[in-house]
DNA sequence: TCACTATTGCGAGTCGATTTGCATTAACAT
DNA sequence: ATGTTAATGCAAATCGACTCGCAATAGTGA
């Protein structure tokens, strides 16, 4: 059956109280900090696991290395993903959620296309990087 | 000096006559119609030219290989790139642009936040597959 | 406590995408 | 027609992201 290791608690740990997606790598970085010896294997295994199991979602923005972000208890309930956008700062390189969404799509196709999904990506300065550091 | 070759212009004709973006080795495949020896190496190699002269844009999607699609001469002669996006179909797997915008996205974010630019990924059916072959 | 085995750490391996070294080919100015 | 050298074809190399094999480690139920 299935073991409640440190590495693993670490890493859910990483994952939902970060207000951000994050890489592998990240998550590394962060749940090293509760179990430093933690390889970035597991961290693949870790994350195919969770994902699997559907508690955590996978965010590909065009571009850019896989991120993941934990699924908030309400959808996990639900079991289904929560429709959501992303914003990158471009200065921080973090990726936010964006509980927001433009609206219905279908009109901004030629005629006969069947838009059944769409994603945005938003690009600028987080408002921490906005605040903290100005030019 | 830059030398017109056979590849050169078979590439370029194959990206300025298709409709939609190419990835590197669907670029291959339509430009070997006109010059068989054609190889991937010197796609890559005239793509990064192309690109560095900026005449054609790359077409990065969420967890796609990269496209390519030629800058249309009115953009060409502006020297900047129209804003557009993009509509993939999940049938064919081709990738349309969309010469539509759902306008201003600045609204969306949390307060704070600088909204500099925009992605945006449509999903569906293109006409030709929701007419050709249906279920 | 103890055995059982899921999980880990680590290094090596894979995979798709892209690049590079180099000998050969072919533009094009003369 | 010809020399110069940019561009090509090919195979090998690289790169980043991810996976896997395996021995060592550590949760867990008994």
């Amino acid at each position: 059956m299935e073991r409640h290791t440190r590495q693993r608690q670490a890493l859910i740990h990483a994952l939902t109280h970060s207000g951000h997606a994050l890489s592998p790598p990240e998550i590394l970085a962060r749940a090293q900090a509760a179990v430093p010896s933690l390889n970035l294997s597991t961290v693949y295994r870790q994350l195919k696991a969770l994902h699997d199991a559907r508690k955590i979602v996978r965010v590909d923005l065009p571009g850019q290395p896989a991120r993941f972000e934990a699924l908030c208890h309400e959808a996990q309930a639900a079991k289904r993903g929560h429709h959501h956008h992303y914003f990158h700062c471009s200065d921080c390189d973090r990726v936010y959620p964006i509980h927001a969404c433009p609206g219905r799509m279908a009109h901004l196709t030629p005629p006969g296309f069947e838009v059944q999904r769409h994603d945005l990506t938003l690009h600028g300065r987080c408002a921490s990087c906005a605040t903290g550091h100005e030019a």
